[in-house]
RNA sequence: CGGGGCGUAGCGCAGUCUGGUAGCGCAUCUGGUUUGGGACCAGAGGGUCGUAGGUUCGAAUCCUGCCGCUCCGACCA
């Protein structure tokens, strides 16, 4: 009996939710809005986070580690960041517990109160900033590269596994620069390095675009962003990287002197991507059957399933899996040789499909005697009964026709759900019946902005960069309008 | 915080309208046969039906309070 997840194209939530659970990738924990993540769906994760880090490393930047609690005193001081993460901190206002002599077990002690009450960070920028008065007096200190890997907390109202849960696992990278030029270009670079990384590393086509001022990060005068389009045409953001020009310089008193002897404040930018970007490869690749990795990240890229009957044909099989596993191993290929005996075939079959390892290889009597194997590749669903040599020199390349195809996929996706829309009419069509990405005229105003988003949910979701310039009537006022912006429901 | 829905075995659910021995599928355990697409047969274990109270000879079922979860809105990487 097969297991059988939602399909696609009735209930995308439930889909969802039913392939992170059947892969193992993660589950809702006792604490409301958490999510516990179990070891495959980390292991995702670590190879998320090696390519990135490997990337980071490779632009100059450099890890770090601060702390979990900001005094609140410190969130406090650049004005509009604060007003941007009020409203979903998790604050700590006691440090001691002690037995409850009313109704038993225990109880908050009273008067253990602290002084100051301290935030579980919602992001770093602040205790950073405060770290980073003290390390820049000069401009030979500049720049500073750093980034650190951690959990912040957001207390949202609704919670979604990987998505948006109330803690969850990212980079943040905060650098401090002599000129806003230097900063920019960093806001820049980072943001093209997540965009090659989602693309090439994700199989995840993005578009490279700018906040507007209404969506921009609390406290930066310009963010940059990648937008991806999951199956259902929704637009999820994917990644972040903000040009926060003085802003928290000036907050925390951070100055440093010039080649001339000046003191001046410094430049900064920060930047992130999360666990979301999980939720984003699920819901891009996934199909009926389960998860779809790309090679590139996959923990396994090729399994190996032995099939028999007798003991004699266990040992043939299995002397011929090894051999197979030993030279796609020496080939540079993660190969896992699956020699469960309590799983028959059929069930690892399903399994790694579920978990969605790129290429499965079974092996069985038949393709001893043959000197075969059969090869079966995931995303298509395709198999191929291939004599046993020609087999193993085809595995670099079908991993690599995966990574191109799912990628390929994933934008002829995007491009069938986008829309260029000139009227009100029309873009209300469009967003109710297909959804996607609107490319369509605004007038720049939030105002304008806010009215549509009351009116049809969807939000801009950014401004791309290298944009066509172009005369136009907003859809909504008919003001005049230089460019299109990129309208979508979003996650 | 507003508006729906739901709390029954580890998980997913039926049973509630119309009160009468607590059920099904998956999972688990035992034995046997199996193994080229989530095997089959036989048997077994596992529940104070969210919680407190009320009505009744009798409550998972009817009534009242409370608690929890979830979906839709406001908020959002």
């Amino acid at each position: 009996m097969a297991k059988k997840i939602t399909p696609r194209d009735k209930d995308y939530s439930n889909w969802y939710l039913d392939i992170i659970r059947e892969a193992g990738l993660a589950e809702h924990s006792a604490v409301k809005g958490c999510m516990v993540i179990k070891p495959y769906g980390f292991g995702i994760w670590e190879s998320i986070q090696h390519e990135l880090d490997t990337r980071f490393k490779a632009t100059g930047h450099t890890n770090a580690y601060f702390p979990l609690f900001i005094p609140k005193s410190f969130l406090s001081k650049e004005a509009d960041h604060v007003e941007g993460f009020a409203k979903e901190c998790a604050v700590v206002t006691h440090y001691r517990l002690k037995a409850d002599p009313i109704n038993g077990g225990v109880m908050v002690d009273p008067d253990a109160k602290l002084e100051e009450e301290l935030i579980i960070r919602p992001t770093s920028e602040t205790i950073i900033w405060n770290t980073y008065r003290n390390w820049i007096q000069s401009y030979r200190d500049l720049p500073l590269l750093i980034n650190q890997w951690a959990n912040v907390v957001r207390w949202e109202m609704r919670t979604r596994l990987f998505l948006r849960t109330t803690e969850f696992l990212w980079q943040e990278g905060h650098t401090a620069h002599a000129t806003a030029d230097e900063a920019i270009a960093e806001a820049n670079q980072m943001l093209h390095l997540y965009a090659d990384f989602a693309e090439n590393f994700m199989a995840l086509p993005v578009i490279r675009g700018r906040k507007t001022k209404h969506e921009r990060f609390a406290g930066a005068l310009d963010t940059l962003c990648i937008e991806a389009m999951m199956q259902d045409g929704k637009a999820l953001q994917a990644g972040t990287s903000h040009f926060l020009g003085q802003n928290f310089a000036r907050a925390f008193d951070v100055k440093f002197q010039t080649k001339e002897g000046k003191e001046e404040y410094v430049w900064a930018t920060s930047w992130g991507v999360s666990t979301r970007l999980i939720g984003a490869l699920i819901m891009a690749h996934s199909d009926d059957e389960g998860l779809i990795l790309p090679p590139t990240l996959a923990p396994i890229q090729v399994v190996i399933v032995p099939i028999f009957k007798t003991d004699d044909e266990k040992e043939l099989v299995y002397e011929r899996a090894h051999l197979l596993k030993n030279s796609i191993k020496e080939m540079g290929v993660r190969v896992k040789f699956d020699d469960d005996e309590q799983r028959t075939p059929g069930w690892k079959f399903a399994e790694h499909e579920m978990r969605g390892v790129p290429l499965r290889i079974a092996i069985g009597p038949r393709d001893v005697v043959n000197g075969t194997a059969e090869i079966a590749q995931r995303d298509t669903r395709t198999k191929h009964l291939l004599p046993f040599n020609d087999l193993i020199a085809q595995i670099p390349a079908l991993l690599d026709q995966i990574q191109q195809g799912i990628y390929m996929k994933a934008l002829k996706k995007r491009e069938d759900n986008t829309h260029f829309v000139d009227t009100w009419a029309e873009f209300q069509t469009a967003l109710k019946a297909e959804g996607g990405f609107i490319y369509a005229h605004w007038d720049g105003t939030t105002e304008t902005e806010l009215k549509i988003k009351e009116l049809t949910q969807a939000t801009i979701r950014c401004i791309p960069i290298n944009n066509k310039q172009e005369e136009g009537k907003c859809i909504y006022t008919g003001l005049p309008s230089q460019e299109r912006v990129i309208f979508a429901k979003a996650y």
